[in-house]
DNA sequence: GTCATGTGCAACCCTGGGGTTGCTCTAGTG
DNA sequence: CACTAGAGCAACCCCAGGGTTGCACATGAC
């Protein structure tokens, strides 16, 4: 059931591993809606590339954006964000138990019965 | 507490967003321990790539390397996962709570007591 | 001792993507 | 209507980093 799962937490992961957009993922947090414009505002970065990182954000699931009138307006989706801590937990229960059966042969009794 | 937290969590967020560096810590779950010699002949790239992925991976905490003999052995770290897991969660709740107040200002009655 | 195997370092190549500028187009405003 | 503020597009710059090759060094095997 991961497996469709797996394509989308990396892009989750590719979308957060850059600081801008954690940024402005937080600004979003903050300000429940805005434009790329007004984002562009408070960070040292130009409008267009405050899109094109919007544009990311929307294709992790990260982020939506509405036409209003003459503007777009963005806002955050924190259920993706769930969904990706979710994936990571997940896949970090996966290597325990592996690793932990790894563990338990290393330790087993020499004589296998193969 | 969650503020000295969040460099770490960036730097597995990088560590994680590479395709070849979840590779590589998919094989260390899978064979406990391995050396960057063994690794690589799994995956399509050189020896070299993979000492610097593994050097990646082990500044975010996510693997460890020991030395044996003539090689150094590797292995999976899955509590930094989980801790990764957590931290993204706790943002992701953090989102949530701030959405969740604009939301109830917005809805709020006009009469703003200024 | 010699040989083989594996690590470590350094220089180098080259693509991806973060960032910019410049322009056009659209939609509200006076 | 003319004017303005914002979105959208395209070309371009630049560098971080993923990948390579080549060689020197260390350690176990013979």
């Amino acid at each position: 059931m991961s497996r469709p799962a797996a394509a989308a937490l990396d892009s989750v992961l590719v979308a957060l591993a850059e600081p801008t957009r954690r940024q402005l993922l937080d600004l979003l947090a903050d300000r429940g809606e805005a434009s790329a414009s007004t984002l562009a505002q408070a960070l040292p970065v130009t409008r267009q590339a405050v899109v094109k990182h919007l544009t990311v954000l929307d294709g992790a699931g990260l982020v939506t954006g509405r036409r209003a009138g003459r503007e777009v307006l963005y806002r955050a989706r924190p259920e993706r964000l769930t969904e990706a801590a979710r994936g990571l937990a997940d896949l970090a229960t996966a290597w325990e138990s592996r690793l932990a059966v790894i563990k338990a042969l290393a330790e087993a009794p020499e004589g296998d019965p193969s």
